[in-house]
DNA sequence: TCCTATGTTCAAAGTTTATTGAACTATTGT
DNA sequence: ACAATAGTTCAATAAACTTTGAACATAGGA
């Protein structure tokens, strides 16, 4: 049986990554908050599934915030069987735009309080 | 005769800039634009009048991005005259959000021609 | 096969944003 | 006082964004 591409989810390629769609894609407290829990993530494994981020949101608003994170680069998605595996795509991103993500993120968490993020030993999760 | 307050920009306090507002005033290619502008005119004097501006777009538009970018914390407007005088308030956001504004500019430069910024010989402007 | 879990897609509603031109305010210079 | 300059404010419009729930699709397990 023939795979159903229509349903890998479509990335820019590292050039196709604009400026402007990257700051405005941070620049929303949901999908702040869900690159920041991936940065933390990044110490531990890559990846995080959509539904780590229930807290957040209703469902259809995170598939919506996550749409949004992987058009404009900022995440890459993978299917692994019913769920989405997403991590941050840190190596394109610091080709394109050196420093932003690290100063993004560092920023974030001096905010957390403010901006409520998760605290980082709750990210990692449990066993 | 009483000088009238209500003429002076309203400016956020340095604790009071927020990471999202700014990341979404960045986002917009004309704030973008004045910004980095701004950023290279940092070299020579440090302030820039609204008008110099005129290349971006009609008055009223610019007046309306001139106030977010105030209003948000990102610059610094003083009135001489009949103009307002606009400053990056680069001390406050590198106290805020180290690296941040860097990052950000030097993105933008590396993009100029995508994002359709000046060069930067016509910044600095004729006598 | 049926049921469940994960996540997407769609439509609707409400909110916010960018842009324009006209009217307005304040200041400078004649 | 008058005119010109610099910029703001207002009203209106069109576009884009966020959010919600319901319906849908896919994969895995009993």
């Amino acid at each position: 049986m023939i795979p159903d591409m229509s349903r890998t989810p479509l990335h820019p390629t590292r050039e196709q990554i604009e400026l402007p769609m990257v700051l405005d894609c941070l620049s929303d407290p949901i999908r702040l908050a869900i690159v920041y829990q991936l940065a933390q993530q990044e110490r531990v494994s890559s990846e995080l599934r959509c539904g780590d981020f229930s807290g957040l949101g209703a469902k259809s608003n995170l598939a919506y915030h996550f749409a949004k994170l992987r058009e404009c680069g900022l995440t890459q998605t993978r299917i692994v069987g019913t769920s989405r595996m997403t991590r941050l795509r840190r190596e394109d991103l610091d080709a394109r735009f050196p420093g932003l993500l690290d100063a993004v993120i560092n920023s974030a968490a001096r905010d957390a309080d403010r901006l409520q993020l998760v605290p980082e030993c709750d990210v990692a999760g449990v066993d």
